[in-house]
DNA sequence: GGGTGAATACTCGGATAAAGCCTGTCCGAGTAGTGACGG
DNA sequence: CCGTCACTACTCGGACAGGCTTTATCCGAGTATTCACCC
């Protein structure tokens, strides 16, 4: 079980784009050239955001993406969800009504007492990253990295 | 991020092996039967729950697996962790030391705030998984179908 | 009849292919800016 | 000099290959049983 890389790539450039502030468009190629990724690759993972409604693009000259809404109203589920699909990580896929042991239908109106504990345990994962803004994200990063919002913003705006 | 489709077999063999008994060794191809699953794949999973020592594996006739402890002591991260491995589904590869942002070693002392939080909310669902034995689960399931586990020891033990 | 030995059938275990998803790349549709041209 | 128009350059967007993990399979090493044979 290993999770999109384009996640990483996807927060790491949220909190850049928030950085940069949302009065400008940064193209993909910017992003990328920040920590040396496949810009086109980059581009996949921001049209997934964009999807989401969590970016806006605009084409063409002076185009680019920038942040649709605050950090403050995005959360780290957002993003997941946004990569990597609203897909659970375990699937039940109902063994238990196959082989000799099977029931006539009526016996699984219940849910499976496995994939129940399992949806359980995958939904405390969920809150936790719904429960997490990007703007909380950025506070932490901010205080371990001052002086880190100041460099970014520069070097995007000498490019 | 999908999870493997041998979690789910595992889970289920588990449970299965605990109402058949411990006393009594099953083989793969009668598990992978019940559920009507490819004999020799269920057998590579039930080798990595023997390598974990959730299981015990004896060669020849009357040959087999069988649970080596009970369900009280194995919990859902056990398995997961048997099959899926140790490592954690998002795997910081630590994107901002690249490119022309990179700054000296020094000032990555600290872990990225990114990885902090993905890891906070994955540790949620570990704690979840590492909370919830067997046990319980088997509990749910008979609360779920009571005459399951009658049948199901029935079934292995007419073949 | 009892014990011994070899042959046999059966099991796990790891090495070996096929499939699907993730990663990476490319080119086209569309837009803002720019320059030339005409009035 | 000003407005209009075509052209150019640049961006995103989705369609197109390569690599790697997951899925599936096969054959060999080892063991308990079974049967025949000998004492």
């Amino acid at each position: 079980m290993k999770m999109n890389e384009g996640v990483e790539w996807a927060l790491h450039s949220c909190l850049n784009l928030a950085w940069i502030g949302a009065d400008r468009a940064v193209t993909a190629a910017r992003l990328a050239a920040y920590h040396a990724l496949p810009t086109a690759y980059l581009n996949k993972q921001l049209q997934a955001l964009a999807r989401a409604g969590l970016v806006t693009s605009t084409p063409g000259p002076k185009g680019g993406f920038r942040l649709a809404k605050p950090l403050e109203r995005i959360t780290l589920m957002d993003v997941v969800t946004a990569i990597e699909g609203p897909d659970e990580a375990f699937r039940c896929a109902e063994i238990r009504k196959q082989g000799p042991g099977a029931q006539p239908e009526a016996a699984y109106r219940l849910p499976c007492a496995i994939a129940e504990s399992m949806a359980a345990a995958e939904l405390a994962w969920r809150k936790e990253l719904a429960g997490t803004t990007l703007a909380q994200v950025r506070e932490r990063a901010e205080r371990r990295a001052p002086n880190a919002p100041g460099a970014i913003r520069r070097w995007f705006e000498n490019s």
